[in-house]
DNA sequence: AATGGACGGTGACCGGGATCACGGCGCCGG
DNA sequence: CCGGCGCCGTGATCCCGGTCACCGTCCATT
């Protein structure tokens, strides 16, 4: 349970290919914190003064309007990063970060982040190379909204949650959401999700039990989610 | 007209930190290149090795469905560069980038770029910025997406529009961009982006001439544009 | 066992905006 | 000077999907 720092920062792929007595000094610098399911971690417009590094658990990252509609931007999980954006730019907090599970997370300063930087141009050049994924991937739902119905929407999302966790040709999600949350990602309603899971169900494109999505059917969701409607 | 390649990197915001001696070296990597008016300059799917600096002109980054729908994630002019994504994570063009008027360019290669990223931190941070500040917008036009109504989304562009034009209150927006471009960055139709924009100039929100659009009541627009619908 | 809360299923309704259709206007090259 | 073309304005129609309303089911707690 008391896992050094140093093994889980192995364990992150941001830090692949930083050396190992970069990894020694961050993992002096790291401090361990712990969120309830439920917790913020942290809020939108707030100074940024840390990066964190999730060492167990789920968050997700969400913009919440003036009427409570919420908008969840990404779901990471044990390995993934957050608040870089905030550290490199100087610039609020651009959303909320909210733990979705009980969440054990690493949290490292700006200073001490920066100077590493500076020290390493392993560590920067992992992090362009995470952040243009980041911005691929935010085009791609940005073409997606524009040129998708909810359909193929849903179809890209389940595509791409499945590509998370099992590979290129993952078929599996066990990672349990609800059809509210996977509305907040796609842009639809709880009810417009519902009714079209229930669709794809009916056509045995994928299947739902209580805790897995599994996709029956690659072919017809690649073609709804790459379909311009 | 033939400006030394030198003097035109020192314009580049993104080379605002560099030091002098590796813009040097820059200068002498580089070559120039022009497009016309509707030329493409890259084409999604292709694998990227080039980074491109605009000189001059202006260039459109879009995403082309396959019924011919195009989406447009961002217009760029004279300082901005791009092309970086490909260098960076070594995936194809993420999108289509075409010349909206006649541009002159300046073209990186890539071992040539990421030779010079490993030697100058100074570039990687300037760099991480910005992409920092790319994926910032790009959350923020997915929230719109999803919180805001057309006429919403329509008062955000136009404050951005303006914003990047000229300075933090900024009024005007003298870019030419016809209602199919505009509808194209907010996800609308012609017809809804030109109704949406007579409503605004008849509340005396904007003005239209034939060659700039005047922002009267900024106030208004951000109402529009912050408030969820 | 009972109760309450979270979640999913489904019908009814209706409104924002896409689409279609057409007309007008300014600017271009012949 | 005059066709042609790119762009804008506007009405009519239609439908996707948001919203409201209500119910059933599954836990979790007492």
């Amino acid at each position: 349970m008391a896992l050094d720092p140093l093994d889980v920062l192995r364990t992150v792929p941001l830090f692949k290919q930083v050396p190992e007595a970069d990894l020694v000094a961050f993992a002096r610098l790291v401090r361990e914190r712990r969120r309830p399911r439920g917790g913020m971690i942290l809020s939108q417009g707030d100074p940024g003064d840390a990066l964190f590094l999730i060492r167990s658990g789920q968050v997700k990252v969400s913009v919440v309007a003036e009427d409570g509609r919420e908008v969840i931007l990404s779901v990471l999980g044990a390995g993934s990063f957050f608040g870089e954006l905030a550290l490199l730019d100087d610039e609020p907090r651009s959303a909320h970060v909210i733990a979705m599970e009980d969440t054990v997370l690493l949290q490292l300063h700006r200073e001490d982040f920066r100077g590493r930087l500076k020290l390493s141009p392993e560590l920067s050049i992992s992090l362009l190379r995470e952040l243009s994924q980041r911005l691929r991937r935010a085009d791609d739902t940005i073409a997606s909204l524009m040129l998708l119905d909810v359909n193929g929407r849903i179809a890209n999302l389940l595509l791409e949650l499945a590509r998370e966790e099992g590979g290129e040709t993952g078929t599996r999600i066990t990672r349990r959401l609800t059809h509210a949350s996977l509305g907040q990602m796609v842009g639809a309603s709880r009810e417009t999700v519902s009714r079209t899971m229930r669709n794809l169900v009916l056509r045995n494109v994928i299947s739902v039990t209580r805790r897995e999505i599994v996709l029956l059917d690659i072919q017809a969701l690649r073609l709804a989610a790459q379909r311009a409607i």
